[in-house]
DNA sequence: AAGCCGTGGTG
DNA sequence: TCACCAAGGCT
């Protein structure tokens, strides 16, 4: 089949097939430049059915980019609370504000646009060539394991120099009269039809073009080299309840996991009784007789916790650390709360 | 380069 | 249950 026009053959069956078989999603109405990159930032590495009502909710609160560029971090934070990877809600604000006060909108230059913080080689590609049209590679997992397949790429995808070998090869691939149909054919095919597993090549529109296919190997590929497994952690949870009913919240540090998050008090030990040590000290205050409220594993990228909380009352608020303070349950709304914590208030019926 | 950074779905 | 993984980026 590789005759010396595949490629244009390989171009048509793809976007030909993307252009009548894409799935219905919000972000594939609009051509907004801004919209199409806060979907791309919420999709990194973040399921389409995760994402779509956060995508709703945030392009109606912050609808251009003046909204977003002088919002509040804290109504910010409210708006991707759930969605993970919060740093990303950080950065994506920063580099609209910076977009905004130094061209006025989303760049159309690669260059200009890939300096933007949070703005990676995938999503820099990814956001050019669907709102402007510009021809760049947008390499993402799925874009790797479909070229892997069909041009037999070995390499090790989990590799970080990898990536660079399938943005040549996107380059010598890509439509240049259709980039985001093409880009997005190629994610769109990896995502309902070139799975990782058990991958549809009997509906795949360019098995033809399919050096894996053609060699009974499409299950072989790619090569993706085993990350090792998280370590655990034990988390002690310690709700303290005040006479009035309010409750003991920390905010986690600026900077590493969770950041800025809010949390019931927690000491990273096994030992009820030595986290009861650790908190009352770290506040000042007298724990009454703890008793257990729930138990549960949280697993995270790299790491996982192994979280047991207690409740107990304390007669008076003690001293309270800095970056803390008590709250009603009405009230931990207005925080931010990852959802190990709220498991928690869940298991204590707040 | 390799570790850090969330969450939810899946086989 | 558990490993894998999903439209990655930063350090």
């Amino acid at each position: 089949m590789k005759t010396s026009d595949w490629k244009q053959e390989f171009r048509e069956a793809l976007t030909g097939w993307y252009r009548e078989e894409k799935r219905d999603l919000p972000w594939r109405h609009t051509r907004n430049p801004y919209h199409i990159w806060i979907s791309e930032v919420m999709l990194q590495q973040t399921r389409v059915d995760t994402v779509i009502p956060y995508y709703a909710r945030f392009t109606e609160r912050f609808s251009d980019m003046k909204e977003l560029a002088y919002a509040p971090e804290e109504e910010l934070m409210k708006m991707w609370e759930g969605l993970g990877y919060y740093s990303r809600a950080r950065n994506l604000q920063s580099s609209v504000r910076e977009a905004y006060e130094t061209y006025g909108e989303v760049p159309a230059d690669p260059e200009k646009f890939g300096k933007l913080k949070g703005v990676g080689p995938y999503t820099e590609g990814a956001v050019m060539s669907i709102a402007y049209g510009i021809p760049a590679p947008a390499v993402d997992g799925n874009v790797m394991r479909v070229l892997s397949r069909i041009l037999l790429i070995e390499e090790d995808i989990a590799k970080p120099k990898t990536r660079r070998l399938f943005e040549e090869a996107v380059m010598e691939l890509i439509d240049r009269e259709d980039p985001s149909s093409f880009n997005q054919g190629m994610m769109e095919l990896g995502a309902v039809i070139c799975t990782p597993r058990r991958p549809k090549c009997l509906l795949c529109p360019v098995r033809d073009f399919c050096g894996a296919y053609h060699e009974g190997r499409e299950e072989e590929l790619p090569v993706k080299s085993k990350k090792k497994k998280q370590q655990s952690f034990p988390q002690t949870v310690i709700a303290l309840r005040d006479p009035e009913g309010r409750w003991l919240m920390e905010q986690r540090p600026e900077e590493g996991l969770l950041a800025g998050m809010w949390q019931f008090p927690t000491a990273e030990t096994a030992d009820p009784e030595e986290a009861v040590r650790i908190i009352s000290g770290r506040h000042r205050l007298t724990v009454g007789p703890i008793e257990e409220a729930v138990r549960f594993r949280h697993v995270f990228t790299h790491r996982i916790w192994e979280v047991t909380a207690y409740a107990a009352s304390v007669p008076d608020r003690g001293t309270p650390a800095d970056r803390s303070g008590w709250f009603r349950p009405e009230e931990f709304d207005m925080l931010t709360l990852p959802n190990p914590t709220k498991k928690v208030r869940a298991a204590l019926g707040l």
